[in-house]
DNA sequence: GAGTTTGAAACT
DNA sequence: CAGTTTCAAACTC
């Protein structure tokens, strides 16, 4: 936890010649695009949090100022000359991110990450192929801060040939810096998507650190980075990202919209008001949900300092959902235009099985269905003003967005004083009340390797549900909803928790549940096939397919998981990532990452077991979609990429759950 | 989309 | 701490 901050930090702080990218040809093409300083809205960070937020807590402050930050980035990214190459490569998406990866905790992932990418090379994999740096994000473009290493992350993904991926050790930077980088993220690619119509194709957020609470650093260094899948992969595991993001998106697509062609300053505008922050501590776990999807399907990296404080949350490291849906935006906003982007040529690997026809429909039925609620809380809430439990976005410790239905809400940046107090109150009442609701038993489930011990019960809902007519066999159940099983502390009555009864009879009853379930998802999946043979195709290419989902884990854990089967990410993962992540400390995180072996072991019995058309379906994509995905570690692949990727993934795993930080502290101060 | 069901959160 | 009310999500039709 602390080594990534640390790297993070020192990073951050590493003084970036600006002068380098004044010179460079993006930054003269930048200002020449538009009149408006983009300079300034970049520096501005400063202003901007005046503007929408008047004063910040510590805890909402960075995430402001970094939306800021970042959409001048973003913008100029797509400004910058590149990426009309990129245009005219035709390459769907390849608006480039750069890349460092992170490091972050855990060097392992990090080295993991970087010879996957190294043996990736955009040229090697297919996925990647297509990716073409366009841009790199100067560190310039981070008046604050500036991080040598960003900048020189930078560098190097120019250097790199092709604009593939980057990923040095530098790399340590990227990742999770706050979620505010999904925003700044997703503002980049609305403005790539909408403006410039271009294409992201298989970018993806990259890890963020799990310790996305880690704040401080003053300046954002956006980093793009087109990975290989596989790298991607790796990255993702434990990197999340914010339910920000996600949120951002519809905002930014409102923007968009109205101001396609907007100035930098636009944008910031945009992205401010879109902006969601993530109450610090709270929010992270749901964040955090979403990167286990992106992983799949987005390959990119980002990273980012921010100025001011920020949080990193582990959730800010990545958002998976977001990154999806952008990526499928630009697919989309390709698709729809002819003679850009080419899905076909998007990198197949990256991302989206399922994305590609997509439409936009099928977009929003992802995010919706995926995303939906979970990655992406969108409360409804009438009286409750946003401000209590009841809301499922403050309860994650998200601001509400513009996806919300709620009415008269309070939970917004504009009351950040008043959203502040009312979970101090509330946790006063409650000081576990913004903590995650699902633990592990890190320690059972890691050190035993038993069946037993793998099962979904070892994790477990911090307080036990209280169910009386659900049995605990739909989501109203907690545990169920979290992916747990029901435990001591529950005080169901007729559990049949498919995930662990009460009485400790898990097993058996996930069998006769999966049964169950598996007819009806059966159904779904055949229905979903028709809608979806398009998207198929995509899928046909097993290289794309494998790097970029390891589908075996995916698979069990869509047939295990009730959830999935609606095509929904399980909740849990929301839990377990983004909760876990952000809060627990240790203990969560490993128990995410026991969840994932007991899934594993479960489910892979199932996998072959799995219709064939299950396997190639549609569904396949979901599970690279959910969030389950990450913890699912699936050892072996058809392919000897696949398996290695896995093997990495393991690894990437532990170290991102480990990275994941504790439960944030409630001090705003941090 | 409206209405119902459910159980957590909040209140007493 | 138990009982009740309130609330919003989950679910059903």
């Amino acid at each position: 936890m602390d080594k990534p901050q640390k790297k993070s930090t020192s990073q951050i702080e590493t003084p970036t010649p600006k002068s380098k990218f004044e010179d460079s040809p993006v930054f003269n093409y930048i200002n020449n695009l538009s009149p408006i300083e983009q300079v300034k809205s970049i520096s501005t960070v400063q202003s901007f949090s005046s503007l929408s937020f008047t004063s910040p807590p510590p805890v909402f402050t960075s995430p402001h100022v970094n939306s800021h930050h970042r959409e001048s980035r973003f913008f100029r990214c797509h400004n910058s000359v590149d990426r009309s190459k990129a245009l005219e490569y035709g390459s769907a998406s390849k608006e480039v991110v750069v890349a460092s990866v992170d490091v972050d905790l855990n060097k392992d992932v990090s080295l993991e990450e970087d010879e996957t990418s190294d043996s990736q090379t955009p040229d090697d994999s297919p996925s990647t192929g297509d990716f073409v740096t366009e841009e790199l994000l100067a560190p310039s473009d981070t008046p604050r801060g500036d991080n040598g290493a960003s900048s020189e992350d930078v560098q190097e993904e120019n250097e790199t040939p092709g604009g593939g991926r980057l990923i040095a050790d530098a790399a340590e930077l990227l990742v999770f810096r706050s979620p505010n980088d999904s925003e700044a993220f997703q503002c980049l690619v609305d403005k790539i998507s909408s403006s410039e119509r271009r294409f992201c194709a298989g970018v993806k957020p990259i890890k963020q650190p799990n310790d996305i609470p880690v704040i401080g650093s003053s300046n954002e260094n956006v980093t793009l980075a087109v990975l290989p899948n596989e790298s991607v992969l790796n990255l993702h595991r434990g990197s999340m990202r914010r339910r920000c993001l996600d949120f951002e998106v519809p905002g930014k697509r409102k923007k968009d919209i109205a101001d396609d062609q907007q100035t930098v300053c636009d944008n910031k505008a945009a992205c401010e008001s879109s902006v969601r922050c993530v109450v610090p501590g709270i929010g992270l776990h749901l964040n955090a949900i979403a990167m286990s999807s992106r992983d799949t399907e987005i390959n990119i990296i980002h990273e980012y300092t921010v100025t001011g404080e920020i949080q990193k949350s582990s959730s800010g490291s990545t958002t998976p959902i977001h990154s999806q849906d952008i990526v499928r935006e630009t697919l989309d906003q390709a698709e729809s235009e002819p003679g850009e982007g080419q899905a076909a040529e998007v990198p197949k690997g990256l991302v989206f099985e399922e994305l590609n026809p997509g439409s936009l429909k099928k977009k929003t039925r992802m995010s919706e269905q995926a995303g939906e609620g979970e990655s992406c809380k969108r409360c409804n809430c009438k009286k409750s003003k946003c401000l209590k439990l009841y809301c499922e976005c403050f309860a994650a410790g998200v601001y509400c967005i513009e996806p919300c239905s709620c009415v008269d809400c309070f939970n917004k940046p504009i009351h950040e004083d008043t959203v502040l107090a009312t979970r101090k109150q509330i946790e006063s009442r409650n000081p576990l009340a913004f903590a995650p609701k699902v633990i592990r038993n890190a320690d059972s489930i890691i050190e035993a390797g038993d069946d037993a011990s793998k099962t979904p019960a070892s994790a477990r809902h911090k307080r036990g549900c209280n169910c009386k007519k659900s049995s605990c066999l739909k989501k109203y159940c907690e545990c169920y909803q979290g992916g747990v099983g029901c435990s001591i502390n529950c005080r169901c009555e007729g559990c049949k928790n498919a995930f662990g009864r009460k009485d400790g009879s898990l097993l058996v009853i996930m069998e006769s549940k999966e049964e169950e379930d598996r007819e009806t998802y059966d159904k779904r999946i055949a229905k979903i096939q028709n809608n979806s043979e398009v998207s198929k195709e995509v899928e046909q290419n097993p290289s794309s397919d494998q790097p970029l989902t390891p589908l075996p884990p995916y698979r069990h854990m869509v047939v295990h998981q009730p959830f999935l089967s609606k095509n929904r990410l399980p909740p849990t993962q929301f839990f377990l990532g983004a909760g876990s992540s952000s809060r627990k400390p240790d203990s969560d995180l490993t128990q995410s990452w026991n969840e994932k072996k007991p899934l594993e072991t479960v489910t892979e019995d199932k996998t072959e077991d799995m219709p064939d058309v299950l396997l190639n379906s549609p569904i396949a994509t979901i599970k690279a979609i959910s969030p389950n995905s990450k913890r699912v570690s699936p050892p072996h692949l058809g392919s000897s990429e696949s398996g290695s990727i896995l093997g990495k993934r393991s690894n990437g795993r532990k170290l991102i759950l480990r990275s994941i930080p504790a439960f944030p502290s409630l001090n705003p101060n941090q």
